[in-house]
DNA sequence: ATAATTTTGTTAAAAGATTGTCATATTGAG
DNA sequence: CTCAATATGACAATCTTTTAACAAAATTAT
């Protein structure tokens, strides 16, 4: 996807889902297209920066015209694997696990959540919105069973590596890991730490620094 | 804070939570003392960078012994802002919300839920841990009445900037946004947002990535 | 008590990211 | 059809961040 096979920085990939909320925006509200200038006005960012970053993708605009908003959507929906879909697992069916299965907005991106596990016998064997509680010693079984391309892990923390150690070895190649520990997870397989904590505290150092 | 008043860059900001977790860590594990070689083995960072980071505070360490695990999450706890308390209020009782008003944790690190808002009725007069859900309409007034530091707004997104705006116009200086648009704030407010679906669609591009 | 080892804080160098500039292509107005 | 305006993609310059190197200080072992 990349240009030429090139390596593309982390701080472009991290804006790339940016990108993307803006221009379904845009999209949303009918416009057809947009300019560098107009984005990084909206966006708050350089036109530079812009051109540069969806320049490592491959030229998507056009010179006197700007770039075509569904197009360029399109686009980065390749860039960031959005044209197809994911069968999601969640791990741990507590306060997150919960809420992010009652959530429905995933779906409308293609991830689709196939089951909950917990160790809790209260919630085993209970629902949400369809989604089926089970046991976590069935984990490795409904793995077998079932083409599963990414894991939430939203245990707390003390499991939180036992649980990626056990999808890892069977099979799981994405994690999109909430508990409060970075996961270790062997080559080959994808791991994003949430962190929500991280951020509160980012959050609590810049109120202070705004007090001095 | 910083060390004579300069400028703390944002890379260096956004790694004092993760140096505050790891030490948590250690000091729990009864480790007393720790290098920036040990801590950059443990933490994949270099030692250098780590000894870099802590000195846009100031001194922590001392040649030829390190950095005494306690003091040193003590400072940084100071530079985080987590040696005092806040209050926090949250907008929005769904999915987000609700699990963030059961979740224990952040109490620990000296942030108080002290209400919800929502426009449900049904969720209205309901409470979560003993902590009330509040009618929307009453939030300037409860703001009036009780001292708030921190407001998390987890209501849809088109609903997100009309709330950051009634609150900012309250006195609220601290915004946690979890909804899917950055709110844009007055000069002097500090809004941390979150963006869960940023997040799990850099966790896709990877495993696009990995495939190719 | 002394020497070898450890390890910091600092400075300098290297690497990486962002911004500015400009030639060139396209659009749109007259 | 021509010309001015627009806007990209590429490259160069600047700025930021990270890594490396090292003198000085403290510790540990003998």
């Amino acid at each position: 996807m990349a240009k030429n096979g090139s390596y593309v920085s982390e701080a472009v990939i991290r804006r790339m889902p940016k990108y993307y909320r803006y221009l379904e925006d845009l999209e949303k509200s009918g416009v057809e297209r947009v300019s560098s200038k107009e984005l990084s006005q909206r966006m708050g960012l350089t036109a530079s920066q812009i051109r540069q970053d969806f320049n490592c993708f491959g030229g998507f605009g056009q010179q006197g015209y700007g770039y075509n908003v569904s197009d360029l959507k399109r686009e980065i929906m390749k860039i960031l694997g959005l044209d197809r879909t994911y069968n999601v697992i969640i791990v741990g069916a507590g306060n997150i696990g919960q809420a992010l299965a009652n959530y429905t907005g995933f779906e409308k991106e293609g991830f689709f959540i196939k089951a909950l596990f917990d160790i809790n016998p209260k919630l085993i064997g209970m629902s949400i919105r369809d989604i089926m509680i089970y046991d976590l010693d069935s984990l490795e079984d409904f793995l077998e069973k079932n083409p599963i391309d990414i894991a939430v892990i939203s245990t707390p923390k003390d499991k939180a590596q036992e649980v990626a150690d056990r999808l890892t070895a069977n099979g799981i190649r994405g994690i999109w890991n909430f508990a409060a520990v970075d996961v270790a997870v062997p080559r080959g397989v994808i791991a994003e730490n949430v962190h929500l904590s991280d951020s509160l505290f980012t959050l609590s150092f810049r109120i202070r620094e705004s007090l001095d």
